[in-house]
Formats: structure tokens, C-alpha cells, sequence
DNA sequence: TGCGTCACAGAAAACGTTTTCCTGGATCGG
DNA sequence: CCGATCCAGGAAAACGTTTTCTGTGACGCA
């Protein structure tokens, strides 16, 4: 364990505070106790006018307040648990150590409940069931009181033996049980958006270069394709285009559509399954001397800044709103903890188009 | 809030142990009074064997841990903190949303801390101070033994107000108050390993293409640069090409360093400052038909798998090793909280190299 | 036999809240 | 003037642990 180290000579900060406890005070912390002898109620009465429960004058309340202000006193969350059985508290376990999906879900989730009093604990269990079982352990200990599992796969379950555990679940772009209540975004609703988009744009042939079959998204993206078409009124430029979720298979995608081999007829639109394929192809028509938008619009999906913002145009995708996703999540495990009757089912929430110039329309 | 619902008929999961305690038994959890009952000792014994304190009978021992397995019971970490003053719980706080930095931080802290049974509450703040007010109060009212304050670049603080906060606190890839405790990568150091390692395979001119000064990185990976040169008893190629963190700006130093209006001397390596310079500067080769890694061997910064598979060759890039340096701030906030004096000062932990094909080394 | 020591185990206090129940006084209706 | 009602506020139990203190036999030693 060799590592450098700067030093500097000041002082180590954070002297613990003077000794102003009004009883005879025990560690730093201010309780509970202190602000009622502050105000000069009792226990009773400074928990009830700090918690706008029970029947008090005014100017009791009041007082009670103060000296909580005056004091900056926090309640203790643990003793506040232990006595109402809820911890405000969740678990958020996910296997995206990558963090692709999960970091905007976990944003989304911290956010909202943060604003309701309630803290995240995060667990990274990398797709290890032992790992995973020891985090599942820690967070029955911490008395959550739900948990979120996220995941970076729709079609794949978290590795976790959820029998024998009695608490209120969410599942996150991952697999859900039977009867368990899931959040995804709506892959085909959002490329639906995008292929609408392109043929509002008056594009004709629209094909459609994806990702391996055997991803749920796959044929979610593609059958959003379909639909859009068929609203437009427009045929589909062949079949799909399966391989990689890579650049490289992008780039190849572009051979095949465009290349020598290629038919007599090119499209004049290509909805990508991702934004790597996306990449590929734009990097490959450039090297042919294909115009972007002007011979051919590109649209792709994810909305991945690094990647959306590197092409040349830059380039128009479907963003999946994970944020929101979390954000929902968090909102309906709130609810099921509340003792609410959540449905069962997945909930696909809409994605939106975020337009740049691949597309040919005016965006940014 | 309009999106697609997806039922299906079967029942919701988790139905409510039945009614097993031996003591009249409150609600599903099972308490340390039932193991007590059920082993046929005070609760006082009980606690004592399971946590393998005091003196009593091996035989005592066992039959409460026997209980304890039987009836599957899990202490309540919120009553032993509460009288233990430790809550075994830890605050990370980031304005990373982005997640290029934290995530992998995040992963390691909570890695090494889950096998220590501590757990890690995720606060993400988006460089709103009103939102880290919240987030500090929450984590304050949660009890948290220390805090984890980890961003996005090591020259920032995050903005928060830490006065009156008598937490230990550790702070990663940020930048931190007088006397307190920092973790980073050793960017020097690894800008060293990778220029050294260029020398070793027989480059001779060795350029540097970096992001914009007033990054605190920038200098230091000169430094690195410089140094490994002068032990290897090589000039500086020119000065160090500062711009953006960018492929784009990848790209156009290519073109200051081989084009027309290059000088007569080229370099037969670059080191970049991170792995989208370097991804730009490769492409922009490719297109002047300069081989890579034949004419020239290139390096990047981060190994951000995403570009540095995707260059072709794969680029050989400088690790952070980020997982690490997670893992041993948690470490040492831990030690701060068993009350270990710490110097303070920061700590920069060593990077390591990753050798694929672009600077023309045997690797993968 | 008497006393100190020891091993083992239980009783009870403590941690910091919330909540239920109770009390003393004021108010009100008759 | 008397009883019922109501209000402000307090006492105490409860939540599930850990820890300290106490008690009780058994044993060793003089």
C-alpha cells in the first residue's frame, strides 16, 4: 500500500461544542430533553408541539420551537424508529456497477425522497448472490422499510432469493416476479416518438440497424418502429439490422445499408437501437460521403451525452428519463409502505425525443 | 402522468409469517426476548452470547445461537445504536450525477464497508446548495458516523456549509478545507507510469495533448510527463497542447502534431490526457494514414472502457483505480470513527496502467 | 467451618423518541 | 352551587437492544 502524501501543518478542525446542555448533558448531541427544559415543558409536550400533534396554547408551541431552534436540535431517527416501527429508510440494490442505468435511477429516487424525509442506502452487489445476500442481510438489520431493485437489463432478474422477506419491493429496469411491481421506460412508445418523428419530417425509408435478439429491448424498439411506420403509412425499409450494441457493428450496419453491396434503393433515415450504433454508422457514412440529415437522417436511443454530443452533426435520440423512472419508483414503494394497494404489473413510463441536428429538423 | 400499465392476475407475494413467537409476539420481526424464551434464558444472557461477551456455559452459548439460527433472528441495528451511540452508517454525498467518477467510488466504499457491516446512504446533490442543506440535516438526523464528500473534480469543494458539524468527514476527488482528509488518484504518478513506459519500448519523441489549464489534473499529468522524460533521458516534445477535454479537440491536435503545418519533426507517441482526446486524436490518424501503433504509439487517461475498446486499436489508457481509492477512504473515515488520530493531508493513491494495442505493446 | 473468589446468569437501567393515559383546573349548563 | 365537559400539559410505558450491577451457588483455602 505505497501512496504519496501531502501533508499540511494546520490544525485538525471540528472541536466538539462546549458544554451549554441545559440538563447535565452527556455527548454533543442536543435531545429531545434539553428543549423541553429549555421551554420548561416536559418531554411530553416539547415531542407534541414539535410535531404539531396535541392540543397546547400557542404560545407554548412557539416556545417549544425556539429553544428547538435556538438548541438546532435534530431529532434522533433511530429512537424515532424504534418507537414507530418505520425508519425512513430504503434499500437500493442494484448490479449496474457501470452505473449506465442505474446512477440517473438513483438520482431520480434520492431526490424525491430526500424532499419526504426519507434516506437511500445504496449496495452495489456485482451479479454475486453471495454479495448480494450479505447487502440483503444489512438492509433487513437497518430495517428498511422497502427495497429497489435496479438492474441494467429489463429481461434479467437481480441475483437475490427474495423468499422469506416480508417487505415492500420495487423492481427497476430489471425482471420482476410474478405479481411484483416493475418500472421501465417504454422502449416502444420512445421509438415510436423517434420514427414518427423522422417520417413528420417527410423521411420515406426508414430502416432500423439494433441490438443482439435475446434483449428484451430489441424487439420493444423494433415493434415501435413497426407502428410508427404503419401510422405514417409507410412500409418498413427491410427487416431490422441485428448485431452488437457496438460502434463497430454500426459501422458495419452503414456497409450493408449503404455500401456497394447494398441495393438499388438507400434509405433516407435509420433509427439506431443505441447511440454506439448510432456513432458507427454516422463515423462510417462520413467516411462513404454521405450527407447527414441531408441524404440521411440518424436517430438514435439512450440519449448518452458523451456519445449524442461527439457525432458530427450532433445527434437526435430517445431519452429514456430514468430519472423520472426512479423518481416513480420511489414514489409508489412509498405508497405500498404507506399500506396502499399498489396493482401488480409494470409500469413503462414515457421516454422523450431529444432533437439535435442528425434528424434534419431545427434543434439545438 | 400518462403511461402504459402491464397487469397480470397473480396474487401479490409476501404474506406475513404466521404467528410462531413464544413470547405473545408484536409484529412479523422476531425480537431478542423470543430467542431469549426459546433458548430459556434472560434476554441480558442472550445478548451476551450472541455478540460473545461475558462468561457462560458453552452449552448456554450454543442453545441460544441455536435459537437465534431457528427462528432466523436479526438484531435491530436501530436499538443497538441507539444505546450504542454507533449507527454503522455512513453518508456519501456527490454532485456527480453524471457518475463518471462517484460510481465507481461508490461501489468500492460500499463494498469494503458491507463486509465491516456498515452501510452507505447516497446523497446526491446537484450543486445546489439548498438541496446539500437537506441532504446534511438528513443525515444528521440519521445518526450517520461520518461522511463521504466525493465530486467531480479534485480542484472543487463541494458546496457545502460544514461549519458546526462535528462529523469525520473524508473528502474524494474533491478538494478539501485546511486539515482535512483527502483521497486521489496519484495523477503524476500515473502520467509518469504511462510516458515510462512509452520510453521503455524505444519512443523517442513524446508529445502531450491535455484538457484546459485551470483543471487541477493538467499540471500534474505535465508533471508526470516531464518527469518520466527526464528519467529517461529524453526531451519534452514541444510543450504540452492544452485544450478541451474533447474529441473534438483530440482531433485538431492531430492535425497540429502531423499535418501540413506540423513541423519537420513528428512524434512517434502521444499521451493524452484522457481517453476522448486520445480517441479523437486517433481518428483524425486514421484519416491522415498515419498507423497507429506503428508511426506513432498513443496512450490515454481514465480507461473509460467505452472509448478505450472502441478506438481501433483498443487504446492502452491509465486507470484511476477509483474503486480503490473509494474503498480506502471508507477505510480510514472508519478508523477516524474508532477515534485513531489521522494525519491529515491527501492522499493520492497510485494508478496503474492498461496495456492494450495502441502503444504497440504485446498486451490485449 | 468460615471466608473470599469465581463462574454463571438475571434484573434493571439506559439510549431518545412517541403515544397513551391521566390529572388538575377552568369553563359551562342547569 | 354542582356536576359534566374540556383543555393544557405531564407521567409513564413502549420500542429492542447493550451494559452494568447484583445475586447465587460452588469451590478453594486456611
Amino acid at each position: 500500500m505505497t501512496h504519496t502524501m501531502v501533508l499540511d501543518g494546520s490544525e485538525i478542525a471540528g472541536d466538539p461544542p462546549s458544554e451549554k446542555d441545559d440538563a447535565p448533558g452527556r455527548t454533543g448531541r442536543v435531545t429531545i430533553r434539553q428543549v423541553a427544559s429549555m421551554a420548561g415543558v416536559s418531554v411530553a409536550t416539547a415531542s407534541k408541539a414539535l410535531n404539531e400533534r396535541g392540543s397546547m396554547m400557542p404560545q407554548t408551541r412557539e416556545r417549544v420551537q425556539a429553544a428547538a431552534r435556538a438548541l438546532n436540535f435534530r431529532p434522533n431517527a433511530m429512537a424515532r424508529a424504534l418507537v414507530s416501527q418505520r425508519s425512513f429508510t430504503l434499500g437500493l440494490l442494484t448490479n449496474d456497477t457501470y452505473g449506465r442505468f442505474t446512477l440517473p435511477v438513483a438520482a431520480g429516487l434520492s431526490e424525491a425522497m430526500v424532499d419526504r424525509g426519507v434516506s437511500v442506502f445504496l449496495c452495489a452487489i456485482e451479479d454475486d448472490p453471495e454479495r448480494a445476500r450479505v447487502n440483503l442481510d444489512a438492509m433487513q438489520e437497518k430495517c428498511v422499510d422497502g427495497l429497489v431493485l435496479a438492474g441494467k437489463r429489463v429481461d434479467r432478474a437481480l441475483p437475490l432469493d427474495l423468499s422469506g422477506l416480508s417487505l415492500p419491493i420495487v423492481h427497476v429496469y430489471s425482471a420482476r416476479p410474478p405479481g411484483g411491481i416493475g418500472f421501465e421506460p417504454d422502449d416502444e412508445a420512445g421509438a415510436a416518438l423517434a420514427v414518427a418523428h423522422l417520417a413528420g419530417l417527410g423521411r420515406r425509408r426508414i430502416a432500423h440497424v439494433t441490438g443482439p435478439v435475446g434483449f428484451a429491448a430489441v424487439p420493444m424498439r423494433e415493434t415501435g418502429w413497426r407502428r410508427a411506420l404503419a401510422e405514417a403509412g409507410l412500409p418498413p425499409f427491410g427487416e431490422p439490422l441485428s448485431g452488437e450494441w457496438s460502434e463497430d457493428f454500426g459501422f458495419r450496419a452503414a456497409g450493408l445499408l449503404f455500401g456497394p453491396e447494398a441495393g438499388p434503393e438507400r434509405p433516407d433515415a435509420v433509427f439506431c437501437g443505441n447511440d454506439q450504433i448510432a456513432r458507427g454508422l454516422m463515423d462510417a457514412l462520413a467516411l462513404m460521403g454521405v450527407g447527414v440529415p441531408d441524404e440521411v437522417a440518424v436517430v438514435g436511443f439512450d440519449n448518452w451525452e458523451i456519445f449524442a454530443q461527439a457525432t458530427r452533426p450532433a445527434l437526435t435520440s430517445v431519452d429514456m428519463a430514468l430519472k423520472e423512472v426512479g423518481r416513480q419508483a420511489g414514489l409508489t414503494l412509498l405508497d405500498m409502505i404507506d399500506g396502499k394497494r399498489v396493482e401488480p404489473g409494470t409500469r413503462r413510463l414515457p421516454c422523450r425525443l431529444v432533437v439535435r441536428r442528425s434528424c434534419g429538423a431545427a434543434g439545438g
